[in-house]
DNA sequence: CCTTGCCTTGAAGTGCACATTAAGGATTAA
DNA sequence: TTAATCCTTAATGTGCACTTCAAGGCAAGG
């Protein structure tokens, strides 16, 4: 398959597939003879790899390394293994990161709810979300900014 | 307090703290006599939440939208509600594709152990060390490629 | 033969989110 | 009084992750 396909078929941008390729996030790719790509189904799925990792918030730095040792000779592997734990963790604090601001969200939406209509259920529920989250006053209604 | 303080207690720059009120993502700062900026906890808690929400991937430009329309002394509840639940759901899929590459590692991960025998003080050396160099991102691979 | 539409490379441009620099003002310590 | 250390604004610079441009090649359709 040609870029434009494999564009379509990913979601990333011709140019994008390009880039990775330069800067060793996916294999080398296959030429045609008069020196095209020639994209197959394994480059497609590095392609997503480096999809997810990206939206992940990977840096295109840091996956290189990743890549290279990975891509590279045995005995690395207890160094990868590290990687792997370092970044394991750091995505799970970010995850856990961006849950509590989910929670925060979820906090002032059900907050809106009761200038309409809240059932007894959300209010308990509030109640527990705000009792765990100490942290969560600055945009609330009372930070003293929003006097509503 | 003075905008150096303000930084040390947030752990965000001064240079980001004039840059963010500037763009209106927190209220004007009260002056000082000379001019010079007067930071109280409000602000100090305007700063956190900005922090927060960048952190779990909002952009300046949706985290000034939304503020605008908090601060706005008019009724645009239901406006608001459509932004809070637009973002929301944002996070909630970014927060689900973070699992799912948190889940893509793990499976990794495991799978390295089955391979080698590395002795968890050695780990925690090389992590340490990885931990200095890297400070935010993941890496992973499992595609096919790396057959070993 | 010419236009369309795909491709190539290398270089330059873009947008975001700040960081840094320049030029100057006020306060404090020696 | 001079140096240090904070501050101010405005302007410019930076790094990342691409995107766009420029200049050209190859193949098919009309």
């Amino acid at each position: 398959m040609n870029i434009k396909e494999a564009s379509e078929k990913t979601g990333v941008s011709s140019a994008a597939i390009r880039y990775y390729e330069k800067e060793l996030l996916i294999p080398a790719i296959d030429r045609t003879d008069v020196g095209n790509r020639d994209i197959d189904d394994r480059i497609i799925r590095r392609i997503q790899f480096v999809t997810q990792m990206r939206a992940a918030g990977m840096s295109i730095e840091n996956l290189r390394r990743y890549i290279q040792l990975f891509d590279a000779q045995e005995d690395n592997a207890k160094e990868q293994k590290a990687i792997l734990k370092t970044q394991l963790a750091a995505m799970e604090e970010k995850r856990d990161d961006l849950q509590s601001a989910i929670d925060h969200l979820n906090y002032k939406l059900n907050h809106f709810y009761d200038h309409m209509e809240t059932t007894e259920e959300e209010l308990r529920e509030l109640e527990r979300q705000h009792a765990e989250k100490v942290t969560d006053d600055a945009m609330s209604e009372g930070d003293g900014y929003n006097n509503r």
